[in-house]
DNA sequence: CTGAAAGCGCTTACAG
DNA sequence: CTGAAAGCGCTTACAG
């Protein structure tokens, strides 16, 4: 395609030859370090090439580049899905840390589709990505599994999957301090919206309510369900059809615990009073909400940072040592109303 | 870096290697439509070609092609915040459209600072992409006119600015269907949620609204916010400080809008009851919302699908047209509580 | 300290 | 129908 009007950008040769040095010169001073330039030329000539290189604007050709060094400096980023705000926002922590670093990346939706991941990344390889952050993983790990057998550089974030490299939230204690509060509030009968099937982080979060709740001898019903608002909503109506009825209910995702609340009003109870509802990942609606949501903060912004940190140790051949960061609960209305005292308690003893 | 264990792609040259040809029939097949892979070569050569191709899962190295074409095939995106979930909408929708016209995008957040927005754009360029998609742009145009300046391929979507190319929802509109729903309920007090100052969306929605209340003979007090449940909070604690107290109070995106209803709450009044709230997006939480949220549905998918083909246009040389999408007024509890009887015309009449 | 050369993997006039 | 050549803009041994 023509671009009319654009100037063409600058190139090394022309810097070479308004410099009056050879290209490669100007390559080693204007890349390396700057021992490597002193090394590279004397002092007048490096800030003869410097001036030059401003004075027209340099910047290097990427593709030139990559093709010459056979890298990227290009990490491509799977996730299931971007609006979703979790992962958004783990996205944002990768892209910080990847700017940082120097790299650029680029985030495509699976949907959490097998045939949707395999090709976005195929895309990905094909575009000759560096590594790979993989925030789609399923519990089966057949996906990261070939993607391991390729050799292609990755880290899985917020899933883990087989033992493949992963930073993570810790979702088991984070269903064990929900199961904790609720245990304290005096709930005997209570549900899980548990979510997908496939992902570990449901799972988790399950397994630590449960496991918790077996050891005060009350076994609970889990049901699964989609992790966006309807999914919660369709469960919990499925929750609140049992006998007894949960007065309490864990929903592993805040999106599924606002479809929850949105259920426990049209079955005409009120939530938070006869309906105690508790989310996971304190998404920044959670506080704002005209019921303020009771949730377990994952710290959603450090793990893509810390995603990002490991793949560079694994693009180095260094050994991966895999993260599980601490979840945090914070109490709201929404487990509370009606119960004053129990607040009071809870907040002085810093939860 | 080295990859250990990943072997290396195959090139052309290895296919032509294989097939017996020069690599430039091996371009010439592998590149172009059937047709000119028929006149490039003979049936079983071109059938051999397409084999060996298959064969060493071959995949032409972007980074050559790109240095030889000059041209990226990558489209850069620039958005305030992905974790917005209206942006990441929209993003969904650009990166759907990208991806049928075989183009990579990648996504920058500017948080609205004009020095990351230049940062970013800046990084954009010096990848080399062919054009430029922004939702960030500022009313002030600042920004936007340098790019055009430097006649950089770009289109803007959701707010406009100046005359650029650029794909919206019609604000105007949408706002004053909410005053419209509004002064049939009968409301005489109202307040807007204005927004940030310099986003077209706000104003345009602000102006809508306003102007509707005043062909009515009301004036409407404005006040500006963030456009996150914070500062719609905070928007509207000041506006329920006024006398006389506005029963009614448009917020011109969905979340300063639960921001407001929190507002309500804290100070003692029922969120739908005594003081109706709207939004605008129509997010899809807001019908599942504990009070679901009466909210202008904007087409978030779409407009990011038609601003990557008005980019298209642009590249191409061809006069761009800005398209300006039709909101949709979806009317929920948040202002029909205690109003039955509204709601039955409301709906019948299909707003 | 500096240069000349080769080559990364493509595409595309030019020639036949 | 097919090939040979040049060149996109870099980096990096190799030489001096």
């Amino acid at each position: 395609m023509a671009r009319p009007g654009r100037t063409r950008p600058a190139t090394l040769r022309m810097i070479a030859e308004s410099a009056g040095v050879d290209v490669s010169t100007v390559s080693r001073v204007l890349n390396g370090s700057p021992e490597e330039a002193a090394r590279a030329a004397s002092r007048e000539t490096v800030a003869s090439i410097r001036a030059w290189a401003a004075r027209l604007d340099y910047r290097p050709n990427p593709h030139a580049k990559s093709l010459r060094t056979a890298r990227s400096n290009l990490i491509g980023v799977l996730v299931p899905r971007l609006s979703d705000i979790v992962l958004a926002m783990i996205y944002e922590g990768i892209e910080d840390a990847a700017a940082r670093h120097g790299w650029a990346t680029f985030v495509m939706n699976s949907y959490d589709r097998p045939a949707e991941q395999r090709a976005r990344a195929e895309l990905a390889l094909s575009r000759r990505v560096d590594g790979l952050v993989i925030g789609d993983a399923h519990s089966d790990a057949a996906f990261v599994d070939e993607m391991a057998a390729r050799k292609v550089p990755f880290v899985l974030v917020s899933r883990h999957a087989g033992d493949h490299p992963s930073v993570t939230c810790d979702g088991y204690k984070g269903g064990r301090l929900v199961a904790e509060h609720f245990l304290q509030l005096g709930h005997q009968h209570v549900g899980v919206i548990a979510g997908e099937s496939f992902a570990s982080t449901g799972l988790d979060r399950t397994a630590g309510f449960v496991d918790r709740y077996r050891q005060a001898g009350v076994d609970v019903p889990a049901v699964h369900s989609a992790f966006d608002t309807a999914g919660g909503h369709e469960a919990a109506e499925r929750l609140l059809r049992r006998h007894p009825r949960p007065t309490a209910i864990f929903a592993v995702n805040d999106f599924a615990a606002i479809g929850a609340l949105g259920a426990v009003r049209d079955v005409g109870l009120r939530p938070g009073e006869d309906v105690a509802v508790a989310g996971f990942n304190d998404t920044p609606l959670a506080s704002e909400l005209p019921l303020p949501l009771t949730s377990v903060r994952s710290p959603t912004h450090e793990m893509g940072a810390r995603a990002l940190e490991l793949l560079v140790s694994v693009m180095e051949g260094r050994k991966p040592v895999s993260e599980c960061l601490d979840p945090e609960l914070v109490v709201r209305a929404s487990t509370l109303l009606g119960r004053p005292r129990g607040y009071g308690r809870l907040t002085e003893r810093g939860l």
